[in-house]
DNA sequence: ATGTTC
């Protein structure tokens, strides 16, 4: 049960697993947790992913575990691990099945004064705009030309269609582009599955929640990103890539299996693996990666004109599209080429983020002008009964976790023990009772992400917040869940 | 996460 794995105390939030636990691991593990939920993340079999992910050929510095992980496909979901940009490899399970999966936040100017008579009409409104729900048609349907020039321009393509604004691209991590990407090394499959999805919600943990800022910790951060009022209402979008991504990670992860004996790979999870960096499965892999990555962000983009256009429709003039600025917009699955110092030395390593927020402090050149002074806005989604938070990347991350942290809350019950132990009636009336206002297209999947079904959100970012990797700013309470 | 067992 990972309970075997040796543990050493760093301090209050940090935990060792020895690189001598077994000859495999080419480097130690570190977890972020505190006393609680190390107890939390020992009741599943995470740690020995932790431990498994740090066997990957090139790995350097730890294989991280943040304090959200929990049990994934190989590697963890809420791990870190980079490889040497020249001897490593990339691990399509290190990035996950819903490539470039995200988060985006918009900020209001309405109070929640103006918002609380009609957020019946508003639910409504959002759950009419965001197609939503397992295999759903999207927003837009495309011509294979299209779905070419989305793979390659990403977020741009969406805005140049109409949806959005050209100052959002500037407010979205790599501004919602990454440069490679390969067309051609997507399979017509995965060109298919995408065609007909932009602009979908999908189902899972996704959804678009309407919050109110309901605590601020530091309100110099909060009133750069324009969320420094209490009571201030904001619009989140949690999703990523749909069954164009899924299949991009599916394929290669054949691939991948197929090539382990040639590479001469013999790791310890055939789960784990990988494709050396400076192959050329390697790099068809990175490139249709970012194909999918590009996609998600043109996805959120369209979802994002889904959300201003209800809210104008409800607000008129007090809630134009112009009025609905994005804050920011994280990618929590991914894999990126990035430089850090190891052992006194600067190196380019491929850092895999799988269900892990880049969380880049003040001052770095990958910053928006806006976030220089205060950090890279750190989007982490809780639960839909308790709440959300807002953090800025702080300096620890660049020393300690490439540049990451965490990107939720994390689950402690699987999908199906969180079916059984929450009935969807009683999980209705208990969001109800807490002034959360669902539409939603499965009742039966809504059990699955019941809040029971997670940690506490607020005990997962103290923990990053007390290690440095990223500094909170604020907390926001959940008003309206739309989910597939 | 996912045309949720191609």
């Amino acid at each position: 049960m990972g309970t075997n794995i040796p543990l050493e105390r760093i301090d209050d939030n940090r935990w060792l697993i020895p690189q001598r636990y077994n000859d495999a691991m080419r480097v130690p593990g570190m977890v972020y947790a505190d006393d609680e939920l190390i107890q939390t993340i020992l009741s599943d079999n995470a740690l020995q992913q932790v431990a498994n992910v740090a066997s990957l050929p090139g790995i350097v510095g730890h294989s991280l575990g943040m304090p959200d992980i929990h049990w994934g496909y190989g590697f963890p979901v809420g791990g870190v691990a980079a490889t040497d940009a020249e001897t490593g490899v990339v691990s399509p399970g290190g990035i996950g099945f819903d490539i470039n999966c995200g988060v985006r936040l918009l900020a209001t100017d309405l109070h929640y004064d103006q918002v609380k008579g009609k957020v019946a009409e508003l639910a409504d409104r959002l759950f009419d705009n965001l197609p939503s729900g397992v295999g759903t048609d999207g927003m837009r349907q495309l011509t294979e030309q299209e779905m070419h020039d989305v793979m390659v321009q990403g977020a741009r393509w969406a805005v140049d269609e109409g949806y959005g604004f050209a100052e959002d691209i500037d407010m979205t991590e790599e501004q919602g582009c990454l440069e490679g990407a390969d067309p051609s090394a997507v399979s017509k499959h995965a060109i298919q599955r995408g065609r007909k999805q932009l602009g979908s919600l999908g189902s899972g943990n996704h959804f678009c929640e309407i919050q109110m800022v309901d605590h601020i910790y530091n309100q110099e951060a909060a009133d750069a990103m324009g969320i420094g009022r209490k009571g201030q209402i904001v619009a989140t979008l949690h999703c990523g890539s749909r069954g164009m991504g899924h299949q991009v990670a599916e394929d290669y992860i054949k691939l991948a299996e197929a090539k382990q004996e040639d590479f001469g790979f013999h790791l310890v999870d055939r789960q784990l693996a990988c494709l050396p960096l400076d192959s050329e499965e390697g790099q068809a892999y990175l490139g249709a990666m970012k194909c999918a990555a590009n996609f998600a962000w043109a996805n959120r983009q369209l979802l994002m004109h889904g959300v201003r256009q209800s809210f104008a429709s409800v607000f008129g003039r007090k809630a134009r599209p112009k009025d609905l600025p994005l804050v920011y917009d994280v990618c929590h699955n991914i894999a990126k080429m990035e430089e850090y110092e190891i052992d006194g030395e600067m190196k380019r390593v491929c850092v895999h983020r799988k269900g892990a927020t880049r969380a880049f402090p003040a001052g770095h050149p990958a910053l928006p002008e806006k976030y220089q002074a205060i950090g890279q806005p750190v989007l982490i989604p809780g639960d839909m009964g308790r709440y959300s938070f807002m953090l800025v990347g702080a300096p620890g991350s660049m020393e300690q976790s490439f540049g990451s942290c965490c990107h939720g809350a994390g689950r402690r019950m699987s999908r199906t023990a969180a079916k059984k132990a929450v009935g969807s009636k009683q999980l209705l009336e208990m969001l109800e009772k807490k002034g959360v206002t669902v539409r939603v297209h499965s009742k039966n999947l809504l059990a699955e992400e019941a809040p029971q079904a997670y940690k506490d959100a607020q005990q997962v970012v103290n923990v990053v917040h007390n290690a440095g990797l990223a500094s909170l700013v604020v907390r926001l309470r959940p008003l309206i869940v739309v989910k597939g």
